[in-house]
DNA sequence: CTTGCCCTTGACGTCAATGTGAGGTTTTAG
DNA sequence: CTAAAACCTCACATTGACGTCAAGGGCAAG
């Protein structure tokens, strides 16, 4: 297959695959007139690559954690790697988490129409998050309720709020 | 308070209040002199400014929501604002949430040594993920043993693999 | 043969949140 | 009073994963 083609399989473009190629990330052999041609894995892989790019792993990490993908064995260092990347991802997640309750917060303040009865309103809409103001007080839609008519399902247990290791 | 004492106290550079200030997302009095004051709450007020771009939330965005947090009131375009936000973080949580599966099962093949009676190992290890084949089979050490071991106590409900919305 | 689409390399542009340094003023500690 | 530390503005640099434009070659259909 041709770089279109792969390229479009795989929902990115022609540029992206080319970088990849630039970056070691993606091999490809060549037709005699120069023209890049891809096995069908390549689609496959290039969905891999692009997850852990949205994941926020620099390419250089990629580099090194895809030889592991190709021989199903880590070195210790690879290993170290893969466990630190765990841990950066986690970090995120409990950060986006946060966010996300930081957000709700905002949902649930915005939703009641009597500032006077509404304590959040009393402190500053910012303030440190208490969970026990989060109780169901709110006559009105709450952001639990926004969140499912937006489509949302998704729901973190408790523990992600810990933030572990950083680096 | 000035700028340095601010900085440090939520934990930033003083480039960094400088550029939330150009953005105007925070602001300062300032002395005859010209240099900035700011009261206590901006300590806050920078934390949360500071969530949000941890969120991947840009400063245009911000600089949106953040009246909506002063004034305890959401106008129908900042509420809309902020359900998409909303719905961002949670594809985004997703998206990491495949990748550290991703990493997972590298983590598991890694830790088999025995690859003739690893059936993953007879797949490419990108291969799209099946839950069925994560049961415990493993007699070496699992992914969620190696994130016991780094400190990681973060695990999302089965929920969180379904992508949303994304835009 | 030509139209049109896909491919090539190369190189500069983008975006966003800072880092960094210059060159100068203000505040603070001794 | 003086030196150090902190502050000011301006402005260019950085980083990363691409976008985009330029100038050209390859290849099937009509």
């Amino acid at each position: 297959m041709r770089i279109g083609e792969i390229a479009h399989q795989a929902g990115v473009s022609t540029r992206a695959l080319r970088y990849y190629e630039e970056q070691g990330l993606l091999t490809s052999e060549r037709t005699p007139s120069g023209q890049r041609t891809y096995p069908e894995s390549a689609v496959e892989r290039v969905r891999l690559i692009q997850q852990f790019f949205t994941a926020g792993l620099p390419s250089r990490t990629i580099l090194q954690l895809l030889p592991c993908v190709d021989t199903g064995h880590a070195s210790p260092k690879a290993f170290e790697l893969l466990a630190s990347e765990r841990n950066r991802i986690t970090a995120a997640m409990a950060d986006l988490a946060a966010a996300r309750d930081a957000l709700d917060r905002m949902i649930d303040i915005a939703n009641h129409p009597t500032p006077e009865h509404c304590p959040a309103l009393r402190e500053p809409a910012w303030a440190p998050y208490n969970p026990a103001d989060a109780t169901q007080t709110a006559p009105h839609p709450t952001a639990a309720q926004v969140a499912s008519v937006t489509n949302d399902q998704t729901k973190v247990s408790p523990a992600d709020h810990q933030l572990i290791v950083g680096r």
